[in-house]
DNA sequence: CCGCCGTTTTGATCTGGGTCAAAACGGCGG
DNA sequence: CCGCCGTTTTGACCCAGATCAAAACGGCGG
């Protein structure tokens, strides 16, 4: 909170979608291989973040959007008085800042907590090239809409489950993310604080110690620190479910 | 909760954007004579609604996206056990549907509240369109960059505000959306009943009446029922403003 | 016009999670 | 390798809002 944080430091470097072996994941999913060359035109800076640089900030105006390439970052909106609320956490893969388009200013702090590296997309070209590319058209419309269809899930979570389930929501949606990039569904490091956790479940840092706490009790998870294991992956998706959701 | 409701019942009638007097509001908003003509040729079909009907279902797949005409709805996520959190209340010039788009499902229930005309938008029309129509795919991009926004500030409210301050935001947004359409921002109906604005504001209903009464007694508004007016809209700016948000 | 049923208000009491406090931990810079 | 500072854990206590209960209201159908 107090740490003092750099604005972000550009290393302007040649992408390419092409050759990223994220490109099946990213904004370019399902694109011919000439597509993917009208993609890598488009892209042509590569930024490289330091844990604490900030990807934008709140209030700043909307230059271009980002396509995590390597990371970890958190986005939040800020409170007058000094106090913030996290709205997402975001890895390799995931793309940032649309909350932007709308007013042309952005409405969070996005920031950066693993060195990370972002492909910048000027909204101006995306726009001009889905224009041509009707599957780059349909596949950024998803895109957006998937992040709606994430908010209305945060805002069940916030509205009406208990400390638990939400807990067991969010190790639950980390597992099946980190998953989906090939990683470990069952053993990870928590990129994020006590705190940010809290944050972005409406809770305390001191609940969402003593329900990780109460969970390794339980058997469910082995925590130290920031390492996570889960243990019973079908015993946390039964807590969400017994007052859970459908989504 | 209890009460029957009826599937949608289809009203095929004629629709024209370029005569109806929500086209600077809509989706059409910015757009020439001629591209008026071109989106009259895209939305044929209105739907008239009752109370109680259904726009769509969670887990029905995307026929369309809806822009409302008249009236008044809510989307609300539903839990496996039957109870519901509402993410959102929706009136004319909105548009709605577009959770559905990134799963080709609908996530949420869209349910009216007030009698309402709805105007069908076809997703793969309007995706044809908006590739010819640069001002359209543009503003079609900025009503989905803005429900965003509004998610991150719903998450704001449910992550970290007090009972009053979500309700004196409610308001106040609610005051503000009606004064974008005309009508009064210091008078009118709820269409909702308090356990729907409890559903959204992550509260109870009996948190909701009191909170209203507790309003009322401090002379910020005046409630009866469901017809409200705001007598201090600045007392309510300030109470949001105190731990308040800078969105 | 009456009766019924869903909604709203208000009161009394309870509790999950917040707050305050302090000790233990752990990673980084020197 | 040590010391420092931010993070995490745990305990004790408190309070905003939930829950339970009941009365008052109001609109609609018969």
């Amino acid at each position: 909170m107090a740490t003092p944080l750099r604005i972000v430091e550009v290393d302007k470097l040649k992408t390419a979608c092409s050759t990223c072996s994220l490109h099946e994941l990213c904004l370019p999913a399902g694109l011919s291989a000439n597509e993917l060359k009208a993609m890598d035109r488009m892209i042509d800076i590569r930024r490289s973040l330091k844990r604490g640089d900030y990807v934008f900030r709140a209030g700043a105006a909307l230059h271009a959007l980002y396509a995590i390439r390597t990371g970890f970052m958190k986005s939040c909106v800020l409170h007058e008085d000094g106090r913030e609320q996290v709205a997402g956490f975001h890895m390799m893969g995931d793309l940032i800042g649309m909350d932007a388009i709308g007013t042309g200013q952005h409405l969070c702090d996005a920031v950066v907590l693993e060195d990370s590296e972002v492909c910048e997309i000027p909204l101006k070209s995306l726009e001009l090239l889905s224009r041509e590319i009707p599957s780059l058209q349909q596949h950024f419309h998803r895109i957006m809409s998937r992040e709606i269809a994430r908010d209305y899930g945060v805002m069940l979570l916030l509205g009406s489950m208990r400390a638990e389930e939400r807990l067991a929501v969010f190790l639950l949606n980390l597992s099946q993310r980190f998953a989906a990039r090939g990683y470990s569904s069952t053993e990870f490091h928590l990129r994020m604080t006590r705190e940010e956790i809290g944050s972005y479940l409406g809770l305390k840092l001191e609940t969402v110690s003593r329900t990780l706490s109460q969970f390794q009790a339980q058997g469910l998870i082995a925590v130290q620190n920031k390492h996570l294991r889960i243990l019973k992956i079908d015993s946390l998706r039964e807590l969400v479910g017994q007052h859970g959701c459908r989504i």
